[in-house]
DNA sequence: TTCCAAGTTTAATTCAAGTGAAATCGGAGC
DNA sequence: GCTCCGATTTCACTTGAATTAAACTTGGAA
């Protein structure tokens, strides 16, 4: 069975919703793929009637992926996030540019050639920006992190995972050394949700920089004691 | 400016084409596409009015590529072969299958991708199945190749080229051991466009083929002594 | 019970590509 | 120059995917 792109990215966005909330509704989905709610509607009435039953659609009461649509869903994250990191091994291409051509590489990547690069990464694990890549059979490797936002100061972590949501952001954070793999150091944190001000380690200069909300829910980190 | 992958299909195809008869026919196009002649008058009609002018298009006259056209199709056909090699050499996919990948990632490929791709394999000159591979200029490496079909009884040739037109041919050769890089001997010739009987060289336990003129037709050999 | 934001339906539109059948062109041969 | 046939083009549609604006329901909070 071929799908279309579209359709792909609908599912892949149904089940990225859903870790929020399940059902997802029409509107967070047309806010998520930027086109009209009328449009969310139409497709999630065709997928509801596909052969392959890919959604469970309630007409008012959002979508849910049946575990075939969700199989598919994953199979593309996949593809993603072994493309990502793909180029960036292998090619040498930089952290903030293979989300956008891995964006259009995941459609028309055969399963094959994915598993080639799997195996040629050696079954890696998390992507360049850290998000875990799931296995061929569906599962996702398990890791404990926690946001940046959680820390408290005097905490210090490892930095595990940056989403990658906005490239500008991703060039700002590497532009400061924070990259998946570097050692953060929380020295005080703002009140009323203000900024946090953290420092690198080792320190290089005991340059410290002063990250704002947006900036910091991005980035996920491992506990270190320090 | 983007463009679709049809048009970037009915561009490479035109290049091809030109090979052998410029301007190309309606109808060549059309058998090479596999699609109804009226389609590709439509089609040709468009290209010749869009806003770079990709062909030059007179009406029961053919078209031809302008070199602007010329310019897409090459690249199209440089990314096609990068990635065929590529995917040989870094990935470990075989000889027959790249070529139904590299059909459909060529059009998603950004150059800078490309340019990527050819610095890790060395800036190669030729593509798995031996043909060339267009510089980023668009030049081509040359090379003086003689198909199998003009060797006379008794001379010798390194195979640099098998056409890939057809998957299941590239199988059926290499499993002769017939790929670019061995050595072939013409035994004899059958008269009439008769068979070409060949051995391979080193010759393990004297083998020796009977090539029809489809095959034979699709192989380029560099002469050699012997 | 009312009311309105969220969701759905309707009736289109747009765009790209392709088709069969009928009309037409142009060059080879008389 | 004329005729004719195959190649080509024109015409009028079809398909298919994706989208929309505007009018309409609906579910559930107040």
């Amino acid at each position: 069975m071929i799908l279309s792109e579209s359709i792909e990215d609908y599912l892949k966005a149904i089940y990225t919703l859903q870790e929020k909330e399940s059902p997802v509704s029409t509107s967070a989905l047309a806010a998520r793929l930027q086109v009209a709610p009328a449009s969310v509607t139409q497709m999630l009435k065709k997928l509801d009637l596909m052969k392959p039953h890919l959604v469970r659609y309630k007409k008012h009461h959002g979508v849910e992926l049946t575990p075939h649509g969700e199989k598919i869903a994953v199979e593309v994250i996949r593809h993603h996030r072994l493309i990502e990191l793909f180029l960036q091994q292998a090619l040498g291409m930089s952290w903030d540019e293979v989300d956008r051509e891995a964006e259009r590489l995941e459609h028309v990547v055969s399963p094959h050639l994915a598993d080639r690069m799997a195996h040629v990464l050696g079954n890696p694990q998390f992507d360049p920006h850290g998000d875990p890549i799931p296995q061929k059979d569906g599962s996702f490797p398990v890791s404990d992190l926690m946001c940046l936002l959680k820390l408290e100061a005097g905490q210090s972590g490892v930095v595990r995972r940056v989403r990658d949501a906005d490239p500008e952001l991703l060039r700002y954070v590497a532009g400061l050394g924070i990259v998946p793999g570097s050692q953060i150091h929380v020295v005080d944190k703002g009140p009323f949700d203000g900024p946090i001000h953290v420092r690198l380690h080792p320190a290089n200069g005991q340059e410290q920089y002063a990250l704002g909300q947006t900036v910091a829910s991005q980035i996920f980190v491992e506990l270190v004691a320090g």
